[in-house]
Formats: C-alpha cells, structure tokens, sequence
DNA sequence: AGCGCCAGTCAACGTTCGGTGACTTAATGA
DNA sequence: TCATTAAGTCACCGAACGTTGACTGGCGCT
C-alpha cells in the first residue's frame, strides 16, 4: 500500500523502520514464499536493492521481523482464568487477521506470521528456532507446573490449529452467528481446560 | 527417488500412475510451492514435460493427487470411543510423516497434504475446497448432533495444529519418552472431549 | 518389411525470483 | 558555494520455475 507518493525525505532510519513495517504486514497476510522483495519495496515507495542493502537477504529480513513483533509471552497477559476466552475471542472474531500497526490482535502477530509461513522450506529453520524462543518456551513458562511442557505444544496446538481453521474456512463464513459464538465459547472451555486441568 | 535406472517400460497408464505417486509423496513431505514439476519427473525418471501433458497444469496435478487420497471419512473409521486415542497416537508417533505408499499412515495423507501446503496462495482456492469437502463435512457428519459443525472444526483445529506443532517442534523431539506419552493421553482426552462433550 | 501412432525427450520460452555493483541525487558542513 | 557523504536508483545477473511445441524412437498392426 503506497501511503504517499511524494519523494521519501532521505532519511535512514526512518525507511529502515518503514520497510520493516511494510515487510511486518506482507508476512501476516502472506507466506514466506508468497511475499516478495519487491513487493515490500513497492509497499514503501522504494527500490527493491534498498531492502538487501538494509537488511542483507530476505531471510535476514523476516527475522529481522519477527524480532519486532510483539514477545508470545504478552498473549498471556491478563488474568490466567480469561486466557481461553480471551484467545478464543482473538481468533474466532476478527481481530486476528488485519495485522494493523496497532491493533487490538498486536499481541498475536508473531504467532500469526509464524502460522502463515507454516510449510515453507526456506523459512523453516528461522520458523523453528523462532516458534520455540518466542512461543512454546513462554507460554510453558506461564503455565507452569510439571506438565508444562506439554500442556504448552496442547494449548499451542489448538490456537494453531484454529487459526489455519479460520484460514481455510474463509472466516468460518460458512457458520452462522451463534455457531460462531458456539464455537468460541467451546474453544475457549477446550483452552482454559489444557492449561487448568 | 528413482527406483529403477532400466528405461520404464512404454505404458501410458503406468506411467501416468507412477508419476501420480510420486507427486504424492513430494506433497507429503513438501509444500505446493517446494514442489517442483522437475522433482517429481526426476522421482519418476521421466521428463517433466510429461507431467504437464498428462495432467495440464501442476495445480491439476495437485487436485488429481488429493483426488487420489483417500477421503478423510476413513480417519474416522474405528470405535468412536477410541477416536481421541487413535488420532493423538497417530500424530504423537511416527505414523504420520513418513507418507508410504501403504502405512498405517494412509488415511492422514490428504490432511497431511493439506497441512503441507496451508499458507501457499496458489494452492489456496483447491485447498478451501478439499478441505471442506474432504475433511470438515465428513467429520462432522460422522461427528452427528445440533453442534456437529462447530465441534468439527475445533477438532480439525486440534488435529492439524499438533500435526504442524510437530513439524515446528522437528517430531516433538525435546520431549522426553514419557512427556511424550502424556502429550499423546492428553490429546487423546481433548480431542474425546471435542466430540463427545 | 514398411508404416503409423504414441510414449517420451529435448531445447527453449517467458517470467519471476533474490541479490549485486555501479551509478545518481539529495542533504550537510565548512 | 562547493565538495563530501550517504541515501536511493538503475540495469543487470544467474538461477529456478511452469509450460510449450517440435522432435525421436520403439511398438504393434497390416
């Protein structure tokens, strides 16, 4: 998206953050693959060599990214006996997806461009070193308890899961609005239930 | 994998077979866009223009791959009290990857393949429609009652998020044998809950 | 034997990709 | 005002992709 077509004041590091923000939306909405150099490039308003200049190569920069989103560990912020529906409101409606700068599902976008990248060969390295640091290690440290572990890969699982669900149900367009409430109250008792019990 | 370096003896419909099961395993264990024509020409040891002749486009070749699979009904075949069981220990343990042409594995190769390639922006209109008409609708028509579809989803949701937490988590290999057991009863209890609650 | 058909090959196309190095242009300090 | 430095552009590279059309060679039929 082309904010503004006047020429970009020269100045470094404020491309170097609107580059970073621009790539930040391309790998929430697309993968890995599916997001190229130049696209980001056109997003900014900038030429594509920029982009390695700054950041050296693509794998570079998606790291680079997913640095500056938001630590997993503030998905659990809140109180413990709310996570389930807080998540499950996160996902079934539609704060998920939009991927603004500031929105209401910033807490999720790390988790969200991990999910989109899902199945890329290239990205998998970064993806795996990432989904431990930044998500399964936290949400097991908060959980806490013997258990914690794999409890976390449970509840990890599911919100994964239902996240890619929402991906390829369009939305869970095909269900009504009380199915929707349905099911975000059940995910919500399935969630608070792998990290209570 | 080549399986034989003798020239393939001249049988259209032979051939055409071979290369269907080739492409099916690349699928299985890579993503739409990791797949390359070549690759599987190269599995088959016949010439990737051959593929594009017998099956038009590499995203027809993919549909006639998911085509080939068999439906996803099948995963629900079993006691329905031991389906949590069933599936948390077809996913916990190995039986998942490695996508031989006949293993235990065979009912999950079309969710596999699905997983493989969630995220690809190419393979997302087939993989909408497979996905619905393979695996969502016959789970919760086997699933049955008022919430059927929304208990379908949760449980897909479960199903395919532990499958990808395992690729994140290269086969739950930091668990230790017993933590991997608890994953597997644990799952087992959940994905119960899902379609019993 | 000769012929035609068809499975399969080959070389190439046009695109797109990430990345590089040389260039131009704008801002800055003396 | 002018030279220097850094920001940004431009043209291009080599590789990979899916796909195409012309070609080749072996098989079966008469």
């Amino acid at each position: 998206m082309v904010l503004c077509d006047a020429p970009r004041p020269r100045n470094a590091n404020a491309t170097r953050q609107a580059i970073l923000e621009a790539a930040r939306e391309r790998f929430c909405s697309d993968s890995y693959d599916d997001v190229g150099m130049r696209d980001v490039a056109r997003d900014v308003g900038v030429d594509a060599a920029l982009i390695s200049r700054y950041f050296g190569s693509k794998e570079d920069l998606f790291v680079a990214v997913l640095d500056s989103c938001k630590n997993g560990r503030d998905l659990m912020d809140g109180p413990r006996e709310d996570f389930g529906e807080r998540l499950a409101r996160e996902i079934v409606y539609g704060e998920v997806m939009p991927c603004q700068d500031d929105g209401a599902g910033a807490k999720m976008r790390g988790l969200l461009i991990l999910l989109r990248s899902v199945g890329s060969a290239k990205a998998m390295d970064v993806m795996q070193r990432t989904s431990n640091n930044r998500f399964f290690d936290p949400l097991a440290a908060w959980i806490g308890g013997p258990d914690a572990p794999v409890r976390a890969r449970l509840a990890a699982g599911l919100i994964m899961g239902m996240a890619i669900g929402r991906e390829l149900s369009d939305g869970y367009s095909s269900l009504g609005e009380t199915q929707k409430a349905e099911l975000a109250r059940r995910m919500a008792v399935a969630l608070q239930g792998l990290i209570d019990n």
